[in-house]
DNA sequence: GTGCATAATGTAATCCATTACAAAATATGG
DNA sequence: CCATATTTTGTAATGGATTACATTATGCAC
């Protein structure tokens, strides 16, 4: 491996001169710099990383941990984070917590050991070493959630206005003319599916309708979008039209629908939830809230780079617009 | 920051038994390694990273680059390459080079700065950096493709047998009855494209029915196979049944179809390639080559583990099974 | 108890780039 | 041309772990 010291002798001048032209070309006369250079491109050279990143203390890595990287969701979120890390010279490490809270201790570790300067999380809850760090640095700790916002953990965060769409999404199948409406939420844990939950109570209050609306817990699968589906139309007076709290559990829900021989939109509406990829392609197109997904990781990867350059003041929560997408999965309810 | 001097000096012994008992715990008596391992959780002790990485030599990283990481099929590849990395301790930098040149060789050059022991790439083509590479140290060095099989890169690989299985796919329409069947496959630089269009060419020509194929050229999204569905529909014979070399672009074909009034399978039979997490939920559900996603994935790694630790001899191209699963997207032709 | 083999521990060099500080070169003003 | 300010360059310390080699302790045989 060429070192910093093999190009200095090349170029008959110092390692400082060598470091300087190379990271902070302005300190060195222009003859001595091109000179380097030269030295620097006939040799091959490239910085060491862990020397540089062992004197500067700095790794430029920041740590991103999804629940599930080949949700289309969460990679999108991905796409967007990563750009905003590369545009600042960071790269993004990623890790796939498949929702386990040992994993998310394995990532978390990273800071520790500074394999990373600071970490974005999609999640709801912080792993033992995080709520430690944040407990010693409150605010100035490196870590930003994003997608979710529990103001317990004391993060910043990026999210959408999750009760606000929820009710929205309610609202428009009010408007069709539905009254019973199936919900298949999430789980309850995450404040993601709470605050949903709890825009289509208003919702459902404000149209006196909370009694007729029937509520179930999924996982966000495809699979508990159907079995959920399933429960949900078995019912005595089963509802005319359904809300998913993701994309992927009103797939599962469509399928349910076709396998008892009910049509969508035309016997059951259904409303999905974030808008993923496939949503548009869908047969039915699906009617869902759509996520600034890209945007949601741009904004946390730049929130978590104001941390780190101590631009930050205090705790932010940040909500993105989401917006309420009407493809062909809704429509008025039968007869 | 507690170095393992501070643990040195808490426990009463040298740094040298310190590194000792944490990274090589025979090689330190019984008594001293519980004094060192309880000094390091005392004060809360955590490895430098870069510290460790630069004695070392040995970043403990993989770089894994693909094309687009928000298409489910690459997320499921990437699983299968995280959960094996992390069996052997090592962490995945994931890229995504959105088929662009300049970040594929943005993620190459982290190799040259020694940031990733070795790489794992989902493409066809190898970066300057990486050419050089090959170039140089052959068989050894640190680069591994997956999915696709190039032979003139000289790299070892993982992958399908892809012309095969695009045979198969096609003798599964002639089964059915089809004559006349529309291809849409993917730009043909790759060699994943041209092997499984050999593929088709070989079926075809089994049945003395090459020159009832139509062949376009798509580039796998969604948009391309609606958009290239329609122009083989809009021919004076059109095809009966249509072969996407993935998923999505038989996604978009189904949407193509709707648009002019076609049933699917009823009017044209899809075939799609990848088995991606939607094709199954999808109506009509896809008739698709399934591709082993996360063996890809761990087998690449794996490999390239096997280079890293010179336990590799020589190049190797490892295929691994693929399956055609027939779901409801194809039927006999109409009539 | 002595002598030798083996195990345990310590000392200090090493990995490579950055940067504080010192020294040298150049520019500026009179 | 001298004195001082400014720019350029160099020397050497530094970051934190690993490990070759040297040293000390322990075990075993006689």
């Amino acid at each position: 491996m060429t070192t910093i010291a093999d190009v200095a002798r090349a170029a008959g001048v110092s390692t400082a001169t060598v470091s300087r032209a190379l990271s902070n070309p302005d300190a060195v006369s222009e003859p001595r710099r091109s000179q380097v250079l030269q030295a620097a491109k006939a040799l091959g050279y490239a910085p060491n990383y862990a020397a540089q990143s062992l004197r500067t203390t700095r790794s430029q890595r920041i740590i991103l941990t999804v629940p599930d990287i080949s949700n289309p969701f969460f990679s999108a979120v991905i796409r967007g984070a990563e750009e905003a890390a590369l545009a600042a010279r960071y790269s993004l490490l990623i890790g796939d917590t498949h929702h386990d809270s040992e994993r998310e201790e394995y990532y978390a570790a990273m800071l520790t050991r500074r394999e990373a300067d600071g970490m974005v999380f999609l999640g709801h809850r912080l792993a033992p070493t995080m709520v430690a760090l944040v407990a010693k640095q409150g605010a100035e700790a490196p870590i930003v959630n994003g997608c979710e916002f529990e103001p317990g953990l004391n993060v910043s965060s990026v999210h959408i206005a999750n009760a606000v769409a929820a009710a929205e999404a309610m609202q428009h199948l009010y408007d069709l003319g539905h009254r019973r409406i199936g919900v298949i939420t999430g789980p309850l844990l995450s404040p993601i599916s709470r605050d949903r939950l709890s825009g289509v109570q208003g919702a459902a209050a404000g149209q006196r309708l909370w009694d007729e609306v029937l509520v179930r817990t999924g996982d966000f699968s495809v699979d508990s979008g159907e079995a959920l589906a399933h429960e949900l139309l078995a019912e005595e007076h089963p509802p005319t039209a359904l809300f998913c709290f993701s994309d992927e559990m009103a797939i599962g829900a469509i399928a349910a629908l076709r396998e008892r021989g009910l049509d969508c939109p035309r016997d059951v509406s259904v409303v999905g939830f974030d808008d993923i990829r496939y949503a548009r392609a869908f047969q039915p197109a699906l009617t869902t809230i759509s996520q600034p997904k890209e945007a949601i990781g741009r904004k946390a990867v730049e929130m978590l780079l104001a941390i780190l350059s101590k631009k930050a003041d205090g705790l932010a929560s940040i909500t993105l617009p989401h917006e309420l997408v009407v493809r062909e999965s809704t429509a008025p309810p039968a007869r």
